[in-house]
DNA sequence: CCCCCCCC
């Protein structure tokens, strides 16, 4: 395959002012001429990423950028290498000290081995025009950029463009300097700006543990390229928690960078910020470009889709509110504010939302009925499904957004005198029948554990393939009366059921199986019943004795089709003694096939909640 | 530097 290198991209690149939309946003074919780790900050903590350096060339000039630390993982499996050619989706460029540095934000590769594409050659300072305002240059006089540990020095690549005029490329010099997507902050970069909306703010919380106590805040920023957590400890609460509000926008500077500990954060972010003393927060009143929370609703009906646990936003008509009552939490040993909401929707679905701490008690809604539009709130499973906010969840009254419309509409015209159904806890989502996606356990594991130990039987949950079904004997012909299921004895030309003393002209059959199952720790043979086998077959055991007896192929391709099917098990351990032998036996309590929507949503939420296991 | 998300 022949790719054409974009030529004249790293002239661009080099060229542009950090605000260039056109060309930081814009498409290059680039290939990568050498990728190369580079030393973290003598400072760095040991968790902070590896960074790699890419020297890449359009085919005329090579030039050098880091790649975010986000795709890190692209050289870590070979994504990426040597002579890759790639389309560089989205680049940002900021100064590090007195330092250019172009950053490879997004890639798509083409090829991941190609030959080196001509001959290109080193951008020279020659090359580089005079840009950007005149006002602020510093001239030819300017003190060149000291290699700083900050950065990975350019040596081998390009170092004199660095330093050759750093100052005339500076970015158009607003008063807040240079304004930054929040997607594109990392650790190695200073000197930037952010223009974001506060979307969350925390109550102030204070601690006392061993390593010694204080107080600190959180708030949530978003501007149109992500979203990123910001915190202040001690004295920059006093500074900031009243200076930034719910809602509104601002520049902030000067704050550090931070590896974020996703497992305590919902916030799609690999950093977090922490507020400094010198940290710079100034309101901005021209709201342009700052989205307002993007949500992603699930409808009340839809909450048994989702596992316990499971962060989603919902939108519901607050049909109820109670009074702010104060619980003793046992785990906190301490007070607590909470109040309980019920919301319904469209899908005629109620369920109880609980506020807690300052959002019980400032929960200030006048009107009887509200819409609220809920953000990052946690899925329960009290009473089927119960829904519950973080501090980190919001909620928005009335938003301006139409689904709001609709449920005021609806609600108004028709929903105030509907009757609303609750989610119950049997049937459907993580709550069947004793299934515990949860508690999924391997099949070795089992084996191991030895559950079943006399009179001791255990549930468990699995999640398992079908390899094999013994054919031999696959139902018995049990008493057709309804819960009875005893097997009955043919008597001439009738079918006598003792347990009814009853006798039938035909009985009805019922499945009783051996499933060899396996899963990536082993296999194990499960006993099943009846329902085991039409889930598994489709039909009732009648149905395929008549196959069965009309044509042992087609009965036969009917069980080896059976096979290779996966399903999520509830499973009984118990202890067997049969011909003076003593084993263990797995009785398969239901069968469930997987429902893939539930299945991807379950791994979803493992990635997105860290509460989740 | 926190990191708990509670109760019935």
């Amino acid at each position: 395959m022949v790719h054409q290198l974009s030529a004249g991209s790293c002239k661009r690149l080099q060229n542009a002012s950090p605000d260039d939309v056109d060309v930081f946003e814009s498409q290059h074919t680039l290939q990568f001429l050498s990728i190369k780790k580079v030393g973290n900050n003598p400072g760095a903590p040991a968790s902070a990423p590896d960074r790699y350096r890419i020297i890449m060339s359009d085919g005329i000039n090579y030039m050098q950028a880091m790649l975010a630390t986000q795709l890190n993982h692209m050289v870590q499996d070979n994504t990426i290498g040597r002579n890759t050619i790639a389309v560089v989706e989205k680049l940002t460029c900021n100064y590090v000290q007195e330092k250019r540095l172009v950053i490879i934000l997004s890639l798509r590769v083409l090829e991941l081995t190609a030959e080196k594409i001509g001959d290109p050659s080193q951008i020279g300072p020659s090359e580089m025009p005079a840009v950007a305002s005149p006002s602020t240059g510093n001239g030819p006089s300017a003190p060149p950029a000291q290699a700083t540990p900050e950065v990975a020095s350019p040596a081998q690549a390009a170092p004199a463009q660095a330093a050759a005029a750093p100052r005339q490329q500076a970015p158009p010099q607003t008063r807040h300097g240079n304004i930054y997507p929040i997607e594109g902050l990392s650790p190695y970069q200073n000197n930037w700006t952010i223009k974001a909306r506060v979307t969350q703010k925390s109550e102030i919380k204070t601690w006392s543990n061993a390593r010694g106590e204080g107080k600190l805040f959180n708030v949530t920023l978003m501007d149109d390229s992500g979203e990123i957590r910001g915190t202040g400890f001690n004295l920059v609460v006093d500074d900031l928690y009243p200076r930034l509000e719910e809602g509104k926008v601002y520049y902030i500077s000067k704050a550090r960078v931070n590896l974020a500990k996703k497992k305590f954060s919902n916030i799609n972010n690999d950093y977090e910020l922490s507020f400094e003393r010198n940290t710079e927060v100034e309101e901005c009143h021209e709201v342009t470009n700052v989205p307002t929370i993007k949500y992603n609703f699930v409808p009340l009906n839809g909450l048994e889709d989702l596992s316990k646990d499971a962060i989603c936003d919902v939108i519901a008509v607050v049909k109820e509110t109670s009074p702010v009552t104060q619980i003793t939490s046992a785990k906190l040993q301490r007070e607590l504010a909470k109040r309980e909401l019920t919301l319904v929707d469209k899908s005629g679905f109620s369920v109880r939302m609980t506020l807690w701490g300052k959002q019980a008690e400032q929960y200030n809604v006048s009107e009887p009925t509200p819409v609220i539009a809920f953000k990052g709130v946690k899925v329960g499973d009290f009473g089927g499904r119960s829904l519950s906010m973080f501090s980190g969840s919001t909620m928005q009254v009335n938003p301006e957004i139409d689904e709001c419309f609709a449920l005021r509409g609806w609600y108004d015209n028709i929903g105030a005198e509907q009757t609303f159904k609750a989610h119950s806890n049997t049937g459907g989502g993580s709550s069947m029948y004793g299934f515990k996606r949860e508690e999924i356990r391997s099949l070795d594991e089992i084996k191991q554990a030895g559950y079943g130990e006399p009179d001791k039987p255990e549930n468990f949950s699995a999640r398992a393939t079908i390899m094999h079904i013994k054919s031999d004997n696959i139902s018995y012909p049990a008493c057709p009366t309804t819960n009875c299921n005893k097997k009955v004895v043919e008597m001439g030309d009738s079918w006598r059921c003792e347990k009814c003393n009853q006798n039938f002209p035909t009985p009805e059959h019922r499945y009783i199986m051996s499933l060899a199952v396996a899963d990536y720790s082993g296999q194990a043979w499960l006993q099943g019943f009846n329902d085991v086998g039409t889930t598994i077959f489709g039909m009732t055991a009648n149905q395929l004795l008549e196959i069965k007896d009309r044509d042992i192929n087609e009965y036969n391709a009917i069980l080896h089709k059976a096979n290779c099917n996966t399903y999520n098990f509830s499973c009984r351990a118990k202890q067997d003694t049969y011909n003076e032998t003593t084993r263990i036996r797995y009785g398969i309590s239901r069968i469930i096939p997987l429902n893939y929507k539930e299945e991807a949503q379950m791994l979803r939420d493992l990635l997105y909640s860290p509460w989740a296991r």
